[in-house]
DNA sequence: AACCTAGATAGGAATCAATCCTATCTAAAC
DNA sequence: GTTTAGATAGGATTGATTCCTATCTAGGTT
């Protein structure tokens, strides 16, 4: 597929978000749509900010929190709050769970189909009725494990 | 066992964390510590101030956010973020994880034993080492589920 | 029991992410 | 093209958290 084909493709699925939400389709929203589709990892509202400057340097930041807050609410992303960490946002859309290096704080997607399929405990069903469940497992990561391994002496 | 005792077990515990860590015990951190245990939910830094502002009207919010870092290096408290919540401290020390109503944004604790003895999957592996696992359960609680159905017509 | 001193606190100032305000702009319906 | 409800820019504001520094104190010393 042409990159103009893509790119179309992610116009096209933005239209229809909006229209099904009855909200406009601006710029702004196409751009910070891209942007987080482009993405590899997890950005914050700062970095998407930066990312699109120098094709849009008049965008304000109060823009990307808001259109972030709108894509939330369409489903486009998700909130991530990792300790210490500014909020980021995670434009994976499929069920999965999160890695976070405790050292360099990177945020690492994987995937459990088996977990997502599994009962909760009976203590749960107790307290309320369950709309998602979100594992985070805390390490350390191959980078960070290979610095402290460094070269020998 | 009397209060009197209660105390002094407290106070025991903080006695032996501290010098333990090599770091004063004054009665800020003793106060704070004994505000955590007797919390029932997860307090915010700034509810520990309010409960505290009476018995020690002078002490400072910074003072409650420094020895609640220092009580996280202890490991007396773990940091809690919750999406559109300020940072919660959670002073329960046993393995447990998360309920989070996603409408009133209480959050309570529940036990899983068998899962976190449970072996993680492949792909974990391959991202590092792994040090704890935290599931995060969202859904609406039982509070919030009566209050939809209401009184009937 | 007064003395020392490294570490701790109080109080106010500063920072920084996030949100609010409002005049202006624009997508999209007519 | 006109209209207008909703969106944006840019600056101001908020609110949680941290920093600064003069003062204080826990705990070891004589």
């Amino acid at each position: 597929m042409s990159s103009q084909e893509l790119y179309q493709q992610t116009l096209d699925r933005l239209k229809q978000l909006c229209s099904a939400a009855g909200i406009k389709l601006t710029q702004q929203r196409l751009e910070i749509f891209q942007g987080l589709l482009t993405a590899k990892d997890h950005p914050s509202a700062e970095q998407i900010h930066r990312s699109l400057r120098a094709k849009l340097p008049t965008m304000a930041i109060d823009t990307v929190y808001r259109t972030l807050a709108t894509f939330e609410k369409l489903g486009v992303v998700k909130k991530l709050h990792i300790a210490n960490e500014r909020t980021l946002f995670d434009p994976n859309l499929e069920n999965h769970h999160h890695f976070i290096c405790s050292r360099c704080k990177r945020v690492e997607d994987f995937y459990w189909p088996d977990f997502d399929k599994a009962d909760l405990p009976q203590a749960v069903s107790g307290l309320g009725t369950v709309q998602e469940r979100h594992l985070e497992v805390q390490g350390i990561c191959r980078a960070c494990l290979n610095e402290d391994a460094g070269p020998g002496p």
